[in-house]
DNA sequence: ATCTCATACGTCGTCTGATGACATGGTTCG
DNA sequence: CGAACCATGTCATCAGACGACGTATGAGAT
């Protein structure tokens, strides 16, 4: 909380700017601003529009491409897809780049791992509260050492899971993985000037609190400390989107 | 059926270079030659590797990170992934075969159904309540005349997600389709000798009440009505799994 | 001798310009 | 009137350059 590092630094970098144009392309495809069919502005006009350069446009087309929202042909121009509505896969992970979608990811999260940690309270074993406190441990070390506790945080929540002594919460939170933990897809430079410290005494403050409720198997408590600890997260992200609405333009 | 315009074409071109580059790579990287961590070699070095620019390197290599395979620090390098072995789809429903599962799957579904409850009852449009009342009226219609209406049930607890305005709830409920609403897989022999008529109309009844909850747009009791509508189908799925252990598979 | 700090280097991110390939439509010639 | 040809627009790829970021190494101080 000292050093004014940030003199004059207007070029502000969230992630990259391939990311920013392929979330803006993919906000537009979703809001129906660009509909199935042809629609997608040539390059050069995209270069103007997002007041970027060639390659970052095609980068974001190409990422597009990969998630199979779009179709490029070869001299003709670049296509949505009409089958956009119908996904293939269950829930796709790989167009979870804005941050509205990692609110709605959290939104979903927070159902689970809500009623996940109040089944947990019930039915944990002493090995499976071990193994959670353990991950509290090693997320406090981590941060203590300067790191983002990423893996230990995922393996705490995922404690829970085992915890439920249901395959499916299990099954679930492993296959979301660590791609909808919000530090780990939004720079965190868009947190507070001191972006790991405080945010990260925080989640394992709340983190403490839910394991503390398991422990003591008080189902109703633990539901509500996950709930608030997702919660929070959920509104630290936002006010970090507010503040930054995007499209620096 | 053409001229044949090919005279000596040995450029082939299935998609793109880039396209191929990257199948290359995700190989390599399935294949272990890149293992979790760090290995995979420079821009520069896949370039006279691949003898490609680094355009179509560097687009190989954004479509993998699109794809969560590799991960790029700036200034340091790109890795490979640790979390490759994320599986495929999240939740394996050709394994629902025993009342056990059915009954684990059910507890997630109260855990996202509550939750889309309550958040269907502050969002919905009057669209999407309209679309409610049509499927609570198509199931009744069908109970009356003799039909399990599972159809209309689906399309009853499809509209709830799609009025959270939340994809992924959409999304998981979707993937989810009929195959966990317990009387799709069991045999319905199994309930009492009257196995439509008073189950299907106090589930009917239970309809009725989440569809009320939502058109006041009262958030806590929609949550609550959803969840006693589930366990209501839990605990009936469970007497009947003691009645009758298991067998007939 | 060890610790600290500053600089150098490797690497990625982005920009710019240029050339070739593909598809389409208009023009010209038979 | 029809068919071949060419002009145009667009994407695909290449090449070179510069800035930003992290790490490692070396020089200096204690």
């Amino acid at each position: 909380m000292n050093t004014f590092k940030v003199p004059a630094l207007p070029r502000q970098r969230p992630v990259s700017l391939a990311q920013e144009v392929m979330s803006d392309l993919m906000d537009k495809i979703r809001g129906g601003q660009y509909k199935p069919g042809e629609k997608l502005p040539t390059e050069p006009e995209m270069m103007v529009e997002q007041g970027v350069s060639r390659t970052v446009v095609r980068e974001a087309i190409s990422r597009l491409q990969a998630s199979g929202l779009v179709e490029t042909r070869h001299g003709v121009g670049t296509f949505v897809r009409p089958s956009t509505n119908s996904p293939a896969y269950p829930l796709d992970l790989s167009t979870l780049v804005t941050i509205h979608d990692v609110l709605n990811m959290l939104e979903l999260r927070i159902s689970l791992e809500t009623e996940a940690a109040g089944l947990a309270a019930m039915r944990r074993t002493d090995e499976q509260l071990q193994c959670m406190h353990e991950a509290v441990l090693a997320f406090e070390e981590g941060v203590n050492h300067g790191g983002m506790s990423i893996e230990a945080d995922y393996q705490f929540h995922l404690q829970i899971a085992l915890a439920t002594h249901n395959r499916y919460f299990e099954d679930f939170y492993r296959y979301l993985g660590t791609s909808t933990i919000p530090r780990t897809r939004l720079d965190t430079s868009q947190f507070s000037a001191e972006p790991g410290k405080s945010y990260l005494f925080s989640t394992n403050r709340e983190h403490e609190n839910i394991l503390d409720a398991i422990a003591r198997q008080d189902s109703q408590s633990a539901s509500a400390a996950m709930r608030m600890h997702l919660s929070n997260s959920r509104e630290r992200l936002k006010r970090a989107g507010e503040a930054r609405p995007k499209n620096d333009s």
